[in-house]
DNA sequence: CTTGACCTTGACGCCGGTGTCAACGCCTAC
DNA sequence: GTAGGCGTTGACACCGGCGTCAAGGTCAAG
């Protein structure tokens, strides 16, 4: 199938499957015309990765699902190099929702102080 | 005093004090050769605004704490407009840290149905 | 032959808060 | 005079994942 068709069966635009293209993701190869072709099993890499932005993943941190895809496994997940930005990805969403917290607790209290009995309504934020 | 020392004693550069005056927020009055003149209070509102950056405001939510201490009250947080940021800024960190959350879920779940074993090892994971 | 839907590459725009460089003016000290 | 440390404006670069437009090639249907 070309690219038209595989944008619309995945729910993106040819515009980001050139650009995973352009990132070295999910090369096409090309019919005598130029045109990219894609086979069925693009449209699963392409879901993966489409999948794995959902989440906050980048390009770069779903590189390792594709080639795990592509290698035959049944999941993109399944190995070790995906494991490890499992892994990593976690930790990072820890490190960003213990910032966000932090933060919502000073702003919190700025408020507070800045304006008293303002945020009083409320009962946790001790 | 021009803009090297007050760079120097708010900690921030130059630059960043030319942005700000760019955007409207803390402008100089000049000097008769050009160069930016700050006053002490200017040192105050770039402190402030550092605040609100260092805690995920942007410059555009720093604008009503700016004039709120132009206009001469004590704190920058204590005027109506600056209460209300706070509040949209409050419900604003609430909802990445919801979908934060969710996202760590999501991911910790994909993890263990790739790779069953992998996220045991902790217990509050439900 | 022409239309029109599809494809190609290339390149700029966006968002925010700067860093960095260019090319120049001001002012003091030697 | 001149060195050099300050200031000025203007403009490009960055990051990521595209959107969008430009200028053109391909191919089937009418």
């Amino acid at each position: 199938m070309r690219i038209g068709e595989l944008a619309r069966r995945a729910g993106v635009s040819p515009r980001a499957l050139r650009y995973y293209e352009q990132q070295g993701l999910i090369v096409a190869r090309r019919a005598a015309n130029g045109y990219r072709e894609y086979g069925e099993a693009d449209l699963r890499l392409v879901i993966e990765v489409r999948a794995l932005l959902a989440v906050g993943f980048t390009l770069e941190d779903a590189r390792p699902f594709v080639a795990c895809l592509r290698a035959g496994h049944e999941s993109g997940g399944s190995c070790p190099d995906s494991v490890a930005v499992y892994r990593r990805k976690l930790a990072e969403i820890d490190d960003e929702i213990r910032t966000l917290l932090a933060r919502r607790a000073e702003v919190a209290g700025q408020l507070s102080a800045a304006c008293p009995g303002c945020v009083l309504r409320r009962r946790e934020d001790s």
